[in-house]
DNA sequence: CCACATCTGTAGCGAACACTACAGATATCT
DNA sequence: AGATATCTGTAGTGTTCGCTACAGATGTGG
């Protein structure tokens, strides 16, 4: 018995162009139309790697995830939880208006209130955001353990503070913020985790 | 000459429950059978008053600059920049959360990012963000007039900082945040608020 | 009461949507 | 080489989308 006739694309460059569109328009301004003209290939090969528009997108969150993941692994591995914080803040004011992706953030311009029928998809968005933060947040108990935090300090809340940071930045990128102004914003909030971090 | 059969409808009340849906679905997941059903009117009806669904939208945003108008005029009366701040944040932090409308802000979840053809919709929403953002920045610009901010305070970025916690909150409002995680955002985007006044 | 202007409800328009049937192509395994 | 399994491209499928034609209803102005 044979293999069958193998795949004539590349997953994982699909995959990199289907983000970039999500990305762009969210998930329901995008057409199977354009996702298939940005990874240059048919509809049926698309539905046979992916199984569907749903599909696609968790596909490719987790793409973005994996890529995520290596990126936050260096934030983490900053010395102390303030340089964790302005780490993570500044690099994401870079990494919103960096011109080789769309602005913002999948996680966020992919949607956050969707039509019926695809109520999953800002659930799965909000799922991978909560990661973030619970990788902040673990640091940060990580931290008060080493006394690099005080005992009165809340992980929770300094995680769920820089996560709500961030998504703001989301926001404001999308409507054309600069880099300057969001690393602005980052300078602004690092202040409040160094007061924080103080009590 | 007649004028007409006069409108069946009271259109303040049909734009209130058309924002509702905008509010929950985004623009893109809201159908005009969603519209009509929570208008209670048929499609022709909602043709002659607003035009198209991006004219309801519209027309729905208006009502709720309206709205946001006398509420935003409560916190610039108060009596200083730190206490405009911390009304703006708080009054936010449950607004957002409150069980009469969907979580979040219809500018936020109205739609950051939206498909061809519809591209006018992010951009109105964001004008109507920044209008918010205008009216914190004025503020602090009589606060520094008034020697109640020092010299060395930047207005603009104090608003944007504001504008981006705020936005930040959406986001986590409509992925379930409870009011009580809110206000803790609240709270300590104060502390940097009150930072950098003092610098 | 009549002419007119506008609204309302029914019913359905063309277009775009996510998705797929099918036939031919291309690999593997024996 | 032959049988088989999977992919690819063409060309659609049924459904839902935003929107509207039309006819009847209901008000105003003369």
């Amino acid at each position: 018995m044979g293999m069958g006739r193998p795949r004539a694309f590349d997953a994982d460059a699909a995959l990199d162009r289907a983000m970039d569109v999500f990305w762009r328009h969210g998930y329901e301004g995008t057409t199977i139309a354009q996702l298939t003209e940005a990874m240059s290939i048919n509809p049926p090969s698309l539905y046979a790697a992916f199984g569907s528009k749903e599909g696609l997108l968790k596909a490719a969150l987790d793409r973005y995830t994996e890529k995520r993941d290596a990126w936050m692994d260096k934030v983490l591995n900053a010395q102390t939880a303030h340089e964790v914080a302005e780490r993570f803040l500044m690099e994401h004011a870079d990494a919103q208006t960096d011109p080789a992706n769309p602005p913002g953030c999948l996680l966020v311009q992919g949607g956050l209130a969707c039509g019926t029928g695809s109520e999953n998809v800002p659930f799965e968005l909000a799922a991978r955001r909560t990661r973030t933060e619970d990788q902040l947040r673990e640091r940060f108990v990580r931290a008060k353990a080493e006394h690099d935090l005080g005992e009165n300090v809340d992980p929770a809340t300094l995680a769920r503070y820089l996560s709500a940071v961030t998504s703001g930045m989301c926001v404001m990128a999308s409507s054309g913020a600069t880099r300057e102004t969001l690393r602005e914003i980052a300078a602004v909030s690092l202040k409040a985790f160094e007061e924080q971090t103080k009590g």
